[in-house]
DNA sequence: CTTTTGAATCAATGACGCTTGAAATGAGGG
DNA sequence: CCCTCATTTCAAGCGTCATTGATTCAAAAG
């Protein structure tokens, strides 16, 4: 992994919604609608961090039917496990 | 750690000659010069991502006579070793 | 097929960060 | 002192990113 691949991995992690969206997908898969009610940003904003995070490769979406469920992908859960001993 | 103070951490992460750095000081505390020969980028640059890694408490910085060494800050070497499990 | 709902995309704006060249600071050496 | 060297700061240009409002797409319901 080359020092501009870890270089973009951070940047995705670098903005507290996305950071936030994370935390909460931490728990289970979750649809957008839910991830809404909770976050508290426009839907297309929230759309965007989605989307930051999926080209990241830290969250991979799911269609199902009109709704569209996110979950982390397993490198984002590694980097949170390793993580989580630090204090942050 | 609030959301932002995370978001920030990672945004200091998230520049290619500022990781480039870390990698060299991960070894032992470095002036630098001894940096510039190693990361040529232009002395200003060099000196501008040393700051940001010092305003992100990544690294410390300590003036011996006309020289400055820089080393890893203790949080930065954490850092370091939770995430050398990982193929970063 | 039309409407409705969930989600993503587009276009535009403002702010922020990286880079560069020039100037300034700080500490020794002659 | 003056000069030189190591490092930092300043000012400006430029691109990229986050945010917003409007539009579009996808899938299901009626």
């Amino acid at each position: 992994m080359t020092l501009e691949m870890r270089a973009d991995l951070f940047a995705a992690l670098s903005d507290p919604i996305r950071l936030r969206i994370l935390d909460e997908l931490g728990g289970c898969k979750t649809c957008v609608c839910d991830l809404q009610q909770t976050i508290d940003v426009a839907p297309n904003l929230l759309s965007y961090h989605l989307r930051v995070l999926r080209e990241a490769g830290l969250v991979v979406a799911t269609r199902r039917g009109r709704w569209v469920d996110y979950e982390l992908a397993p490198s984002a859960t590694d980097l949170i496990t390793a993580a989580s001993p630090l204090e942050l």
